[in-house]
DNA sequence: AATATACTTTAACGATTGGTACAAAGAAAG
DNA sequence: CTTTCTTTGTACCAATCGTTAAAGTATATT
């Protein structure tokens, strides 16, 4: 088992519990990694772990969504990609974003540049692809900002209410922003 | 100092550290009790503290938000009220809220009715009043659950980027969709 | 076969957790 | 002043917290 392979389901240890309720006992189970294997990884504990899992993340987005929407030669391509890969990654508002997660709870502070910088890059890249798909840059940055943070509720709604559809409803009605 | 004093204090303990991360060493020294003050009102312990927060802010939004958007004679007035009362409540997404931060912690199934509650009293609510304000009532459905969902994320969105503006910016844009 | 390195196991550390017991103190009523 | 009930301060509990260290087992290199 490699550092890499662990990352997963750290992640989804700290999606379940949460920073302060991922406690070690929680982690070594979930991962099936023994403490001491856990701190050759990890020297830095809990936090090194958190902070890792939060890179992993970064770089899938920008890999998966945040890149394409830059870049692609068809931006309504990549804007397309990006709902149908919000869907499939957050499992229609079963699992919630973790750097959502951080953003409310009081571990925010301790990742404070992390959390900004991935809901940053979000957010500039979707303007890119809005503005390329012909908005006005004004417009596309407002309806960027709207979108990711829609997202968010959603999750935060689809959690709170036993409503199988409801992430997805909010979800098409914010993809529909992004379409001209 | 009386029971219901005590509930905003705790309601801000719980904000800023969750329920798992609001020790009873920080609730004694956020409201000033000491343990055996807070098992004298709160039996119940921790989880019976939270509660009786929850029912307390539930009891505020209903009375403040809900009934006024479901009774008063004036639909668009009762909806500019509730505008600016999530601006003040949340003091412009700087103050979290701790309905939506339940449900994105493990702790909402300990509390999954309340928040569930909460959220569908809310809906409902600006829903009966975008009806009465003369949307179709599938209409008004979608628009009040979009824009619920936005406020959560746009609270999100403001805890995590360092942007003073963002808050109202992303509640300027879910209000234009309460006008007609 | 000998050595170095990577990883795991296990047990323990001090600190803090949520909760309890109980006596002292305060307030209200007679 | 006495009695009764409510409210508080303090000491204490077992359990769990995150972290560390030591000893052990693999695996690879020479």
């Amino acid at each position: 088992m490699e550092r890499a392979d662990v990352l997963p389901l750290l992640g989804e240890a700290f999606r379940e519990h949460g920073f302060e309720g991922a406690s070690l006992s929680v982690i070594t189970q979930r991962t099936g990694l023994g403490r001491g294997s856990l701190y050759h990884f990890f020297p830095g504990g809990k936090a090194e772990m958190a902070a890792a899992v939060l890179e992993d993340i970064d770089a899938w987005f920008d890999h998966e969504i945040f890149v394409p929407l830059r870049m692609a030669t068809d931006p309504r391509a990549a804007i397309n990609a990006m709902w149908e890969a919000v869907s499939a990654y957050f499992q229609s508002g079963q699992r919630i974003c973790l750097v959502g997660a951080f953003a409310l709870s009081d571990t925010r502070d301790r990742f404070a540049s992390a959390v900004n910088a991935y809901f940053a890059r979000w957010i500039e890249a979707l303007a890119a692809a809005l503005r390329r798909l012909g908005h006005d840059a004004k417009y596309a940055d407002a309806i960027a900002e709207q979108v990711v943070a829609g997202i968010q509720g959603a999750i935060t709604l689809a959690r709170a209410r036993p409503d199988a559809g409801l992430f997805e409803r909010v979800v098409t009605g914010l993809r529909a922003m992004t379409e001209k």
